[in-house]
DNA sequence: CACCAGGCAAGTA
DNA sequence: TACTTGCATGGT
C-alpha cells in the first residue's frame, strides 16, 4: 500500500500477461525501431523494418551506407521518413565516430554513459535514449512516453506539468533497478494505455477498466 | 470525415 | 523561459 507504483506493476502484470519486449530479434533492429517508432503507431514501423529484413538490408553496414534517398523512401511506411532517414544516419555516424562502428562497444557503456552518450546525438531524445538503453543495451533505464504521462496524471500519482524526468525518478525510485522489471512494466503501461487510457478516455473514475483503476483511486 | 499513434527539435516572442 | 509548429504514414 505504501508503494502503489509497485503494486500497479503486479497488477498489470497479472491482468495483461508478460509483454515479452521489445517485439525486436536484435539489439539493432530494436534501436532502429526506437527510432522509427517516434511518436508513430508500431504496425507502420514493422511494416519499414520487414521491407529492409526483406531486402537484408536491415544492418548496421547497410543502413551506415545507404544514401539519404533510398534509406527515406525504405522507411517511408514508418512516416516522418525524411526526418527519421536523418536521425537514423546521424545515429549511425555517431557510432562509426565514437565506437568504431561497434554497438557492442557502445552498450557495454555504464547505464547512465550510454544514455548521455545516446542523448548528444541530434533525433535523439529521453524517450528513444532509454528505449535504446534498456531494450537493446540490457541496461535499467525506465521508458516514459505519452501512456506513462497520461495514466500517471490520470490517477494524480504526478501533476499534469510532471516533466520526464520527475516520472522517471518516481519510477526509479519505487522499483528495485531489474531491467526484466523495467523492460515489462513499460510494456504493461503500454498496453494498459492502448485498451483504457487514450486520449479521449474518459478519465480514470469512469474509465472502463475498473478492475486495475479501483485500487488506486480508493 | 477527423483524429490518433511507443517524439523531437527548431522557431517565435 | 514558455509556447507553437513541422514532420507524414496508415488505421479507426
Amino acid at each position: 500500500m505504501k508503494n502503489k507504483l509497485y503494486e500497479l506493476y503486479g497488477l498489470l502484470l497479472s491482468h495483461f500477461g508478460p509483454q515479452h519486449w521489445w517485439p525486436g530479434e536484435t539489439p539493432f533492429e530494436i534501436m532502429v525501431g526506437a527510432v522509427l517508432t517516434q511518436n508513430t503507431n508500431w504496425s507502420n514501423v514493422s511494416r519499414a523494418i520487414e521491407g529492409l529484413k526483406k531486402e537484408k538490408l536491415l544492418s548496421f553496414a547497410a543502413l551506415e551506407a545507404m544514401p539519404h534517398p533510398e534509406l527515406a523512401s525504405r522507411i517511408q511506411a514508418s512516416g516522418y521518413f525524411n526526418l527519421k532517414a536523418i536521425r537514423l544516419k546521424n545515429l549511425l555516424s555517431a557510432i562509426c565516430r565514437d565506437y568504431e562502428g561497434d554497438l557492442d562497444r557502445l552498450f557495454d557503456e555504464e547505464t547512465g554513459r550510454l544514455r548521455r552518450w545516446l542523448l548528444t546525438v541530434k533525433g535523439i531524445g529521453p524517450e528513444t535514449a532509454d528505449s535504446i538503453t534498456l531494450y537493446a543495451a540490457g541496461k535499467p533505464s525506465f521508458v516514459v512516453d505519452a501512456y506513462t504521462h497520461r495514466i500517471l496524471s490520470r490517477h494524480g500519482l504526478v501533476p499534469e506539468e510532471a516533466t520526464y524526468q520527475e516520472m522517471q525518478e518516481l519510477f526509479h525510485d519505487s522499483l528495485p533497478p531489474d531491467v526484466y522489471i523495467f523492460n515489462e512494466y513499460h510494456a504493461l503501461l503500454v498496453a494498459l494505455g492502448k485498451h483504457f487510457c487514450k486520449k479521449k478516455a474518459p478519465l480514470c473514475p469512469g474509465c472502463p477498466a475498473k478492475q486495475w483503476t479501483g485500487f488506486l483511486i480508493q
